[in-house]
RNA sequence: AGUUCAGGCUGGGCAAUUGCUCACCCAAGAAGAUUGGGAGAGAGGAAAGUCCGAACUUCAUAGAACAAGGUGCCGGAUAACGUCCGGGGUCCCGAUUUUAUCGGGAUACGGAAAGUGCCACAGAAAAUAUACCGUCCCGGUUUUAUCGGGAUAAGGGUGAAAUGGCAGGGUAAGAGCCUACCGCGGAAAUGGUAACAUUUCCGGCAGGGCAAACCCCACCUGAAGCAAGGUCAAAUAAAGAAGCCUUUCCCUUAAUUGGGAUCGAGGUUGUUCGCUUUGAAUGUUCCGAUUAUCGGGACAGGGCUUCCGGGUAGACUGCAUAAAUCACGAAGUAAUUCGUGAUCAAGAUAAAUAAUUGCCGCCCCGAUUAAAUCGGGGAACAGAAUUCGGCUUAUAAGCCUGAACUAUUG
RNA sequence: GCGAGCGUAACUCAGUUGGUAGAGUGUCAGCUUCCCAAGCUGAAUGCCGCGGGUUCGAGCCCCGUCGCUCGCU
């Protein structure tokens, strides 16, 4: 498997999935809120993996603020995800996490760059590879 | 040259690395699962709002009318439209010049003599006219003011709007009462496909505004929408059909309830033992043997397996060759149409089209300044979701065309 | 994607043949009371979401637009 990759098993995709996640999931925040994460795990034999999605709510903004929103946050979790994958491939875990960022809106936000989500995202994966 | 207004066009480019989506080829593979490699394609002028019109799909439907909704000068374009093009009327602005012409702009612009309704306040009166102040005549009282009767609609005042305008005649004062011009209504002729325009004749004037008030007239519309519709179809529960099974004993219960033993079946193991999991429920009736009971059949109930229909989750399809785009030519004032040639150019579904960097181009600021160079900053509105034709709204910067104004030069 | 509805005072809402925009709560002032509450009296507060149009006149009629809410798998 490619180290930088981010194909579409590594993203969740089925409505049961986020049900899932939004009703046993347990919540990490980082330093000044501006990344909140819901995480849930299971062990398997067969698939040990990681599976991410990325949320913005309606209200927050535009149509292409979103998609920007999202893109940022798939992008910096594709460039890190080495330092969780492995942990999860060893002890067999099937791995499901939801990223969104409430406190960003268009109005006060309009041009947002790679750094204002990439401290975030290291920050709350760290906090999931410490409680596992 | 600048500013403003109106209309139209463009909506940065190239490269590298790491990724995403789609379909194609090659290799691995039982496999159209999956993995690796290769070469290819990958947002807009509004993709937006969902305001109109269609295609397409399902349902309904003999035909006609009504209801409800929409459109509304005339002609053309179109698959269709509330869209577009051309023309006419009305209004506004500017110029010339003077009451017409030219240029630009706006226009929901059918009917008020089919009927109903409304027009606050003010005003005499707001729609069958009327008579507050006036003006004029007659009479009385009284003595220069007032009262009564009549004539009048010129003037005043109110209002957004007051019953044709203006000039002359006429009169007691007035009045389309009469005349000319203008306006209005009707008829005819001419021009125009038509809206309409021009001319002539007739009528002394009928007539207020509002139909984005109800309404009348003409024309149009069946309803819902790709979350339409179609195909395949897991698990679970339940219905139907077929096949097989429904051992024995004891305790208990209201019970087809609960429990134990035996026995059967499955798992573990090469096999046995062992261990472990699991097992239903009988009742009625007939026949035969025998008379305690046993064997067999039928019906009802129960269990297991298989099949069948329905269609949920989910998957596939609808879904990318179409009223398509571009170029040239022809017809037409134009919208547009016709012909020939070329192209095929996104197809996601918790939803791809990205991130980072470099160079060039554009704009702004600063420095040096002859061009130019160096440094810093900036680049809008916004993201396909079945597909087209429009409309509306948002939009940095730049370009083109036309009009008006200003300044400078000749 | 499709379809409905609502924007009026600080808050909750009325407002219909189109004619000077209202109620309740709250705020402020006065009266009452030894003081407060309650009560009584009075006052202030509105670009009727925004922009056009029709009309003499628009919160109301028409068109466009912005924001909010709800329904359909």
């Amino acid at each position: 498997m490619k180290n930088f990759s981010l194909s579409s098993k590594e993203r969740i995709k089925k409505r049961k999935d986020f049900e899932i996640i939004y009703s046993a999931g347990s919540i990490v925040y980082s330093s000044g809120k501006t990344i909140k994460a819901i995480y849930n795990y299971k062990i398997t034999n067969i698939d040990a993996n990681i599976k991410i999605a990325a949320v913005v709510g309606k209200r927050q903004g535009c149509a292409v603020w979103r998609n920007r929103v999202k893109r940022l946050i798939k992008e910096s979790y594709r460039l890190n995800k080495e330092m969780l994958l492995l942990e999860c491939l060893e002890k067999k875990l099937e791995m499901k996490i939801v990223f969104s960022s409430p406190l960003y809106t268009e109005k006060k936000n309009k041009n947002l760059e790679l750094i204002d989500f990439m401290p975030g995202i290291i920050e709350t994966m760290l906090i999931i590879r410490k409680k596992l």
